[in-house]
DNA sequence: GATAGCTGGTTCCCATCGGAAACCAATCAC
DNA sequence: GTGATTGGTTTCCGATGGGAACCAGCTATC
């Protein structure tokens, strides 16, 4: 049997509702150039709460894509890497985030047409 | 200024939160086919709920993403189909899903590692 | 002629999730 | 002793997601 996603039962299935996160793709993206540390991970990704962070960030090491080192420093120092297959994925989110920032304006455009239409907007 | 996804004000957010989406993912992929009906796509894509779907729908087109024809029929036909910018995306999140469907056996053997090893799991 | 089925949705309700803020231990600087 | 750092967890509430039921309008079947 080959994994398909458009399958219930697959798997697959769960696994691409971790990737198809705002929040891994942001988080990977930065992973992409070095290892970082959770606050410094917290500051460069705004409006991202702790608690979530703490959640992605466990979810993708179970899932094989970093690691979580903890150096016995004071105070505690705590590192997250990208393993080989969180690599192979980085490279392929990242290309989601840099499409939003090449299209944006064309999105936008579009909007405000759709707006325009005096339709019911889905949401704000 | 240029768009960057890691400032919480850029309009980039919004569009990486739509984009990095599951059904959003799936439904780009099916499109990419050829344009696809409603119902179509809703037997297509299995788990996935009338709401979800339109709801989904809607916003991919009010960002220009996709077209939403009715052809007055009897039943009523509608009809979805990419758009040239949709056409772009669909490229991009398409790997996302063959990312998943290539890798999901690490995956499943990273989590089976990290549960073996006592910890708190973060979710099922 | 009543019932079931198709089309493409909308509405209701509840469980889950996300985010803000508070709290935590331990240690250092002032 | 007061404040700031580290990396989280807990609590609470509002937003969101999904399942199921419902809708109109027409057709095909029994």
């Amino acid at each position: 049997m080959q994994p398909n996603a458009y399958t219930g039962a697959c798997p697959t299935r769960v696994v691409l509702d971790r990737i198809a996160d705002k929040w891994a793709v942001l988080i990977l993206g930065l992973l992409a150039e070095g290892p970082m540390r959770f606050n410094s991970l917290r500051r460069s990704i705004e409006r991202l709460s702790q608690k979530v962070l703490a959640q992605t960030l466990r979810r993708l090491e179970r899932d094989g894509l970093l690691t979580r080192t903890a150096f016995p420093t004071v105070p505690v120092t705590v590192e997250y890497a990208l393993t080989p297959l969180g690599r192979t994925l980085a490279e392929t989110v990242d290309a989601l985030r840099l499409w939003a920032e090449a299209h944006i304006t064309e999105v936008q455009a579009a909007q405000r047409a759709y707006d325009g239409r005096g339709l019911v907007m889905p949401d704000a």
